[in-house]
DNA sequence: CCATATATATCGATTTTCGATATATTGTTC
DNA sequence: GAACAATATATCGAAAATCGATATATATGG
């Protein structure tokens, strides 16, 4: 049962989750389970378990965030915190980020211009 | 082989693929090969074929654009039109699209100046 | 106590992506 | 006029990405 309409928020997300975490953690500290949660307050949606962890996990192994167990709680817990190099990518990646939306926002705007109800 | 950097320029364009080509078309009726041309163009970058020509049949299928044969060379060419449907369409997914964005700018954005260097 | 929330993690079926390839016409270069 | 490149559409299927379901364990509110 595949292919519901192409391309929703829901995209969107996912092609920019990596800057997403990323600047999350500018903020400062955190765990997988409040930047969940930050995302559903921020953006009213989230990325689901199966794909925030392994993505955090991969983003760490480039080196842009580190990870320490937090034992302020018996609870298991990550904090990650984002490296200079994160913040350096973080720099980057949002400014590339920013270009390509503005090409596609040239694409599309006066597109809907065009043909706007008068 | 798996997995590169996450979300690139390429993400993003996919993301949006359907209102892209609803928003070329909005300037025109057009066909496959032209709309990549377009994108090419406008963006720096296109969807593959292989992805362009089956969302071009699926994007018919949900009624926004009709396609019909183009004869004008013997050349084989589909001229694809945008339906009223598709029209209405554009205007509603390029609305949720923007809105979508100003979202993600507003969580990005003053990450990014938080960070900056000084 | 029991449901719900917190917290992380992974398996693996399902779904998506798109390089490669096929086919045929037209335009350019030598 | 033979090559080669560009135009034009189309699909197969290997490879990759996605995320529901599930497992596990603690904490909290009613």
């Amino acid at each position: 049962m595949p292919r519901d309409a192409p391309n929703t928020a829901r995209d969107l997300l996912r092609s920019s989750s990596d800057i997403l975490i990323l600047s999350i953690l500018a903020d400062g500290p955190s765990h997988g389970y409040a930047i969940q949660k930050q995302l559903r307050l921020s953006l009213g949606q989230t990325l689901p378990a199966a794909s925030l962890y392994p993505l955090l996990h991969q983003i760490e192994a480039a080196g842009l965030i580190t990870s320490e167990a937090d034992n302020t709680t018996a609870r298991t817990r990550k904090r990650y915190t984002l490296t200079p190099a994160g913040r350096s990518a973080l720099r980057k990646k949002a400014a590339e980020w920013q270009a390509s939306i503005a090409r596609l926002q040239s694409l599309v705007l006066p597109a809907v211009r065009r043909i706007a109800t008068r």
